[in-house]
DNA sequence: CAGCAATTGAAAGTGATTTTCACTATACAG
DNA sequence: CTGTATAGTGAAAATCACTTTCAATTGCTG
């Protein structure tokens, strides 16, 4: 997927115009070769690493051009804090979260899935996304 | 439930030591007597009319304590506010969100909730809680 | 290489929420 | 009732996570 995501940004740049850079190349690098789950604060200090001069703005600006790409997608876990995730093509994936360690899990089930549709489908609605996260404790903070 | 909740957090202000004041019953009433999702700006403004000097801080302060209390539950639909909305002791609901009209349907469906302890067990996860949340085009935005 | 548009980073600006602090109001003791 | 301790209030300042501005760079194209 690595290798799919660089093409498929390097073509989205290309269209809508942008220039590579340096700092561009390198966020891109890295964000691609993390964990799944990546907040800017974690992105920005691990690359201030490589590059001291680095900018949060443009951490800012960049994983927004990933997500308008279609290679990052943003979630919400309700701490205050934007995570940036990966995205394969057409994948899709929900969340369990430790409430204790943080740890993420990511799973899909497409039972619930077409549950969900049925629901919409009751109450009119034509579903775009969904959300569907589930908190409570690891199986390792549970020992 | 109004009249339940009143008690319930009447008996966990009496447990904290916590005064009744004027606001903070102006605060309970227009919470427990309003729609079922409430930002605290709405609040505030509601409660400005009757109470002229109010202040956000007060506000705040309160739907924190009502959500500690457990009557109520902070809601986030990605908008950048937080919503609290009612909690009768046990229910739980899930959200089906207009993303054109920013209406909210509540629903519940067993079979998912089953669905997602059974993913949880198989993760070794113990939920707690979890959120699900679809977005899509209401019944009446589609027209 | 020149020229221009896109990009960068520092710093200022936002918007939601929280904290601070001087003042006020509540509740319990006497 | 009346102090008095203590909790609560509101205005304003502070914070937090971003976003925007802007002058100085940097890529790219001709």
């Amino acid at each position: 997927m690595k290798q799919a995501n660089k093409k498929i940004f390097r073509e989205f740049a290309a269209q809508k115009g942008l220039k590579s850079t340096r700092q561009r190349d390198a966020i891109l690098d890295l964000f691609l070769s993390s964990d799944r789950h990546m907040s800017i604060e974690e992105l920005y200090l691990k690359l201030r690493a490589k590059y001291p001069t680095i900018g949060y703005a443009t951490v800012y600006r960049t994983l927004k051009l990933f997500a308008e790409s279609g290679i990052a997608r943003e979630i919400h876990f309700g701490d205050g804090q934007t995570r940036y995730e990966h995205v394969g093509r057409g994948e899709h994936h929900d969340h369990l979260v430790c409430t204790r360690c943080g740890a993420i899990v990511e799973f899909s089930n497409e039972t619930i899935e077409n549950l969900q549709e049925a629901v919409a489908e009751e109450h009119g609605f034509l579903i775009e996304t969904h959300k569907l996260e589930l908190y409570g404790i690891c199986a390792r903070c549970r020992k």
